[in-house]
DNA sequence: TATTTGATGCAACATTGTAGCATTAGATGA
DNA sequence: TCATCTAATGCTACAATGTTGCATCAAATA
């Protein structure tokens, strides 16, 4: 299996997950922790207000953010600086670990790369305190590829 | 020396460098590179238009930005994601490599670790092409630290 | 010094995200 | 089931950060 694709292992129902944090359970929290366990890569706020809109799910822009940024808060997903504007979103697994994700500079979909730690290769200066290490790694995706669309 | 301070070598000329790109010499293209070159750490910007008014350089906003996009375009800088929303630039220097950034989650400065490479430690899924790696930890700068500034 | 064209400066616009606040609807207990 | 309480929602506005178009200016060159 590629290493970008989603977790095949059965997703923690929406309801319970959002219960379990103490977080009332509404219409738009089910549809956006389901859209991000469905998709196989981190989605953009557009992403995921499109994919709403695919299920027939009303939603308001400014709930989503505020949705999206619960879940934030709550541990239940993950925020991915992709190097392009906006933010994308990731659920977070049982076995999660804090991984790499690769950004194409052409198509600009944001992937995981679960096979490559986030983590520095060594210690900060004194006196730093560490919370988390983002790492990205920029190029052109398989499908992008030299072949691909967008090829100069 | 910290390794997040500014290089001490001496820095090569605004006029020359904006010339072996074959660019026109402008007042704002020097000193926005000037002011790269004296900062210790990448600036955004905010804080490079800020530099500008306390040299009392005149400039406009579209200027700045176009400026700093040739700078990185010709290869002269270099942008960071740092993670909030603007970016950050710095100039690249002789000795230069791609080194790791610092982003404090507290006071949102830019540091660099140039000990810290920016590196994959794995290799990429087959079709892929890497262009860079760009590597961010986040935490609280030795100035923020535990006992620092809007400690929780 | 005249000419050419890259760079500038301005106005308008685009994208992405936030704040305030009245209203709605989950959860809870009677 | 119904009443109640308040977390979420859904508006409208606004803020931050960047981009586009275009007329004008000035750096380089002859």
């Amino acid at each position: 299996m590629p290493q970008h694709t989603a977790h095949s292992h059965t997703p923690v129902p929406a309801r319970e997950l959002i219960a379990a944090h103490g977080g009332r359970v509404t219409r738009t929290r089910i549809a956006v922790i389901e859209v991000l366990q469905a998709a196989s890569h981190p989605l953009s706020h557009d992403e995921v207000a499109a994919a709403l809109d695919a299920g027939g799910i009303a939603h308001d822009r400014v709930t989503l953010y505020r949705a999206l940024e619960w879940l934030v808060e709550q541990g239940i997903a993950r925020r991915i600086a992709s190097g392009e504007r906006a933010w994308h979103f990731e659920i977070r697994r049982g076995d999660d670990h804090r991984h790499a994700h690769f950004h194409c500079d052409r198509c600009g979909q944001v992937l995981c790369l679960e096979d490559i730690p986030a983590t520095a290769s060594a210690a900060l200066p004194a006196g730093f305190e560490l919370d988390r290490a983002e790492l990205v790694l920029h190029g052109a995706c398989a499908d992008c590829g030299r072949n691909g669309v967008g090829a100069p």
